[in-house]
DNA sequence: GCAATAAAATACGATATTGAAATAAATCTT
DNA sequence: AAGATTTATTTCAATATCGTATTTTATTGC
């Protein structure tokens, strides 16, 4: 005998595969988890009876018998996913298969309180499970700053006031009954970029976060490395140059790129459009420009030497320096180490929506998700 | 039934962890391993049979029944570990349970070919084997320069002129006779420290190494990283400054940081008693000191920022400038970024000795062995 | 149209792992 | 000192997974 709590697992991981598309029938799942033929057989079995999985045509694909496809039945439950900061608050809905269902997007007040923005969860998940019948199967949270995900707990956000310690899983499991996951907004980005984005063929990337911080989110391996200290990626901090001049959060950021390419004072508060402007400003011969392009490359070429991913990925307003900025910033990489040459780094802005990190954050409801017990 | 293969690999896993200490009877390698009692029980059976460990006495520690201790039969056979670069060689050999046995260190000629190194490495592991009458159970290479672990091919090596897609596993397993594995020299370094170093206790640290180049090998979550392209840890090419002022192997690699504080010009070669200089040299008051303190600051502070690792470990020749040079980095880094106060980074030299390269080698050959089939 | 080939799925006996309960061997309590 | 408590190990029937062989279902070649 198995114990039923490792088949559960199994099961689960079956579902993943079969959701990631790297399985699509029985043999592949076995030959995917190391499972006999046998074996795979008899979990599909179950998921079939379980109506989690549904065998759609059979696709001759060469020469032998053809594979039963197998797919995920989206009515078997839904996922959310919130993201947010002090000022919005991003939920999303996707079903079990994966497909989007729904994203919604509310301002917070300002000096907003930890009670209201765990309120406005509650109560915009909520009017979501009013509108479906289909269950809904867990809540993925992704709060700004340091996130204790084991534990469930966050830890601080400087721009929330009384945002300290917050048991957001307890709380919110529950007000609402479900599983609840928490990560940090921008690792629940990466596992966006993974389950959605760039990161579905490649097993170690790079999220490259330039909002209203600096900061990146690293997947190795096709795991998120969180960091001994819940600190990992928090490269705002770098100082920017040898001496004691500044950090990357001043020359990095989104709110400073604009500032550099804008002339704009520190004062001026940055546009509600920054994308927009962004796009204006973007003139890839200005030396404001080639400046932006040096400190990025700087940036790039320290993580890659030492992280050698197999791909950087752009989030955030300066996506909108399109791929030209990016292109720009790999060359003067490359010119910064002769080595890159022969393979140079891939450094792209993402093809993900704004909503990345509450999908992010749905995609670890996702995937602690287990199938009911029978 | 569950294949034989891995019932094998979880053999080979009962062996690993009563090796490290973490488990040191059936009831602890049952939780380590997930595994009910009773299969616990019956694989200490198997083990016990094939007289690959051994029960010592029972020691009651606390309440309840005590446990049977259970340890390695360190004569079942030995390990041999071997590092090299393009002017010494160094082997070492440890037995089954981990004990050293011995250790060599053999100077290479100018001009050193892939052939002579090879055939070095075969009549030192050779002479070994002559001297014992317990089995090689495996031989671990620890190779400078670009290394393929997974294909068993040292990619390059810049100061070997042939050294150029070496198929090393596939040689020296067919010249010994015994399974051979191959890992980049920095990285073998790490898992010596994983399995006889500070890394005993820790899941994740970084091998921050100081020798003629200057480099590092990363682990996260217990594995090693190599990188998507087998480049990670290059951190040598690290632009120094924000300009194009030179890289950090020109200023803080081994040779570099003698130069530094000794005044010597570029071309003075570095003496051969470096660390017995180094010594000498440590004198934190001095601003040449300082200096490179700094820049050691600098270089730990964006590491620590980026990956958030418990640990950072020395290793090389500037170990000799003692803890007092690390202490002086950490405070210097905790002044760069004030937010490492209230948990500064631990940076210290190592534990191991030069040879750990060698015995980190080894490492892998011993993580790599699985029983004889009965 | 019919054998040959190829790949996927299924059938079935064999067995390794499991959970639950029993047993063992120590300390702690009263 | 006897029983309660605690932790480790062993026993044993139940069963989930495995390997092998077989069946199914397509394409390909002649």
């Amino acid at each position: 005998m198995r114990s039923a709590r490792a088949i559960r697992e199994d099961l689960a991981r079956c579902i993943l595969h079969l959701r990631s598309g790297r399985a699509d029938c029985r043999r592949s799942l076995a030959r995917l988890m190391r499972l006999s033929p046998s074996t795979a057989g008899s979990y599909v079995e179950q998921l079939l009876a379980a109506e989690l999985i549904r065998e759609t045509q059979t696709t001759a694909a060469g020469r032998g018998r053809p594979r039963r496809l197998l797919r995920l039945v989206g009515t078997a439950g839904w996922f959310a996913g919130v993201e947010f900061h002090a000022k919005r608050i991003q939920v999303v809905a996707f079903d079990f298969a994966g497909q989007t269902l729904r994203s919604e997007l509310a301002q917070l007040p300002d000096a907003v309180t930890t009670r209201q923005i765990l309120n406005t969860i509650v109560r915009i998940v909520g009017r979501f499970q009013k509108d479906w019948t289909q269950p809904l199967l867990g809540l993925g949270v992704g709060a700004p700053g340091v996130v204790d995900p084991e534990a469930g707990v966050a830890r601080s956000y400087a721009f929330v006031a009384d945002w300290q310690e917050v048991p957001v899983v307890d709380r919110l499991q529950r007000q609402l009954g479900v599983p609840v996951t928490l990560e940090n907004n921008l690792r629940a980005t990466a596992s966006a970029e993974r389950w959605f984005g760039a990161g579905r063929q490649l097993a170690d990337f790079v999220v490259v976060g330039a909002r209203s911080g600096f900061g990146v989110a690293i997947v190795l391996g096709g795991t998120l490395w969180t960091g001994s200290q819940l600190a990992a990626g928090e490269v705002g901090h770098w100082p920017a140059g040898t001496g004691d001049s500044g950090q990357l959060h001043d020359s990095l950021s989104a709110p400073a790129v604009w500032r550099r390419l804008s002339g704009a004072t520190h004062r001026q508060r940055p546009p509600t459009d920054l994308k927009k402007q962004l796009t204006r400003l973007a003139d890839p011969g200005s030396p404001l420009f080639q400046d932006v392009v040096s400190d990025y490359a700087h940036f790039l070429t320290r993580v890659h030497l030492l992280l050698d991913a197999a791909a950087y990925l752009l989030h955030g307003p300066l996506t909108a320096l399109g791929q030209a900025f990016c292109q720009a910033v790999v060359s003067e990489a490359v010119r910064l180490a002769p080595q890159f040459s022969h393979r140079p780094p891939c450094f792209e802005p993402t093809l993900l929506d704004d909503d990345a990190g509450a999908v992010g954050a749905g995609c670890h409801a996702m995937e602690a998700w287990q199938p009911p017990l029978p």
